[in-house]
RNA sequence: GGUCCUAUAGACUAAUGGUUAGGUCACCAGCCUUUCACGCUGGCAGUAGGGGUUCGAAUCCCCUUAGGAUCACCA
């Protein structure tokens, strides 16, 4: 049998880190075993919709490189892909269970039901459900209840747990897990609006889809056992279960909002790369060896093994998340990244800048910076003449007696057969060592002049770069202001 | 509080009964040098604690401790 497996967010209206790395091992576990990977979206949950959250969603996962073989977009045998597009199934599949014993009706408020948890609390045990004293067919008399269902009162599906059975699974991950049924909650599978719950609608389609393996984050795990009694009540081949460790905050909490950015939205426009994103979430959790740290996507595939999962929860960390993305800043081909920094440059005005100059400007900077959009800011003087000067730059390396020494220097430079760094350089060299000077006396003065700024790239590859005219006349410029 | 899960340095992890416990980020030092970086070399730092099992335990078992998840007509 072929692997199935899917990712079932709910739109939220962004795509969770967490929600990333779960899609990111089905995904990766499905092409390693040439298997399917499925989008399913869980929205039955009326009352949180959230405008365009779908396409929202797979717009994220689109960029992160993730794609599915069947999804509400794409289609395929198993749809609709989309929980409320499949309303009615879910009641049919509540109600078989209902005539087999394993489900019944319950018409409890929601008062009555937090009054029950109240008083419980007090009592000093568990908040669940006790279907003894509620109203409900056990208490009312299967007739009254079917009448109650038939006058319109509203109503609720529970799932009967068997209270005396213990259940259990095997986890991929984790191993056996045994829960005693007397531990676990009649979960309601019917709402009173007819939607079903998560547990129903989850457990319904992943039969249904053929799904073959559950791959979801560990918050899951607490209500498995209702869904394995789920599937024996339905009969049903349970899939077998892997829940991933979660991703947590600095303080070792789930992942949140609250402590910084947890949308990948929001990585993306912080200006990381997919390939190091991916690449880095990929690693939360997961090892394939332990002497490298760089994956492609293919290379992750292929090395991929669920198995090998780690159990403990997983620390987002964002300096090694930075030093990933400067790692394939260095090692991204150039036009890739020129064609991304474009529409990024016009955000400084840096407008109609010439591609194969770009590439150039990309290539001297990369070394020095994490982010590609540091290229306009970093390196503002590629695109544009220095505005002003750096002031405390300015005072320590432009001396009275500096003119003297670089206007013999700038003649030099004006007749080197070839702009190029190595000449430059060579010039450059030949000329302090004629005149008893080191390399640094000229070159601060030259980057000042030319670039405005203490910090940048190497000054002869930068000169190179930006050509001869443009250098002399940023020469010319400063020495004519600053005397 | 009940239930469940987890435990290798500050962080991510490797080592599936035998290694001087390995690698990466961060941090520190040195080298390189033209500023800042990159890079290179080296360094700091770890099996939560206690019992067992075994010739031998990070690894298997038990207890303790710590952390986390979950206990909705949310997913």
């Amino acid at each position: 049998m072929s692997v199935r497996v899917r990712f079932a967010p709910s739109p939220t209206g962004y795509l969770h880190v967490g929600g990333l790395r779960t899609a990111l091992y089905n995904y990766l576990f499905a092409k390693h075993n040439n298997g399917k990977c499925i989008l399913r979206i869980e929205d039955t949950d009326r009352t949180r919709f959230v405008e365009n959250a779908q396409e929202n969603l797979i717009t994220s996962l689109r960029w992160a490189g993730i794609e599915f073989d069947e999804s509400p977009e794409i289609g395929g045998e198993y749809g609709p892909y989309v929980q409320s597009e499949r309303f009615d199934l879910y009641k049919k599949y509540g109600l078989q269970l209902i005539e087999n014993g394993t489900a019944y009706y319950a018409f409890d408020t929601s008062e009555e039901l937090n009054a029950m948890r109240e008083r419980q609390q007090k009592a000093g045990i568990a908040p669940k459900y006790d279907r003894t004293v509620m109203r409900n067919e056990f208490t009312l008399g299967k007739d009254e209840a079917k009448r109650l269902v038939e006058n319109g009162t509203p109503y609720v599906v529970r799932l009967k747990v068997p209270l005396t059975e213990n259940i259990r699974f095997t986890d991929l991950i984790r191993g056996d897990v045994i829960v005693n049924g007397r531990d676990i909650d009649d979960q309601i599978l019917l709402k009173s609006d007819g939607f079903p719950t998560y547990h129903l609608a989850n457990v319904v389609d992943d039969h249904l889809m053929a799904i073959t393996h559950v791959i979801r984050g560990e918050e899951w795990l607490p209500s498995t056992p209702k869904h394995v009694i789920l599937y024996n009540a339905f009969g049903w081949e349970c899939p077998t279960f892997a829940h991933l460790p979660l991703l947590l905050n600095k303080d070792k909490s789930k992942l949140s909002k609250r402590q910084g950015s947890v949308a990948v939205e929001d990585f993306k426009e912080q200006g990381y790369f997919k390939e190091s994103f991916v690449n880095f979430v990929a690693l939360l959790g997961w090892n394939p060896t332990s002497d490298r740290e760089i994956f492609s996507m293919d290379e992750l595939i292929e090395h991929f093994n669920l198995e090998k999962v780690n159990k403990s929860g997983a620390v987002f960390d964002i300096q090694k998340l930075e030093w990933m993305n400067s790692q394939y800043l260095k090692m991204l081909p150039l036009d890739y990244m020129a064609e991304l920094l474009e529409p990024e440059l016009k955000k400084y005005n840096f407008n109609n800048v010439n591609r194969d100059y770009l590439i150039k400007v990309i290539n001297l900077l990369k070394e020095r910076i994490t982010f590609l959009k540091q290229v306009p800011v970093f390196g503002n003087y590629m695109f544009e003449k220095p505005a002003n000067f750096e002031q405390e730059y300015l005072q320590k390396h432009w001396k009275d007696n500096t003119p003297e020494i670089i206007k013999p220097l700038v003649e030099q430079l004006n007749v080197v057969a070839n702009w190029k760094h190595d000449d430059l350089y060579e010039a450059t060299k030949k000329y302090v060592e004629a005149n008893g000077l080191k390399l640094k006396d000229v070159i601060h003065p030259l980057r000042l002049m030319i670039t405005g700024k203490s910090v940048g790239a190497g000054m002869f590859e930068t000169m190179e770069i930006l050509g001869k005219e443009e250098c002399m006349e940023r020469i010319n410029s400063f020495l004519a202001n600053y005397k």
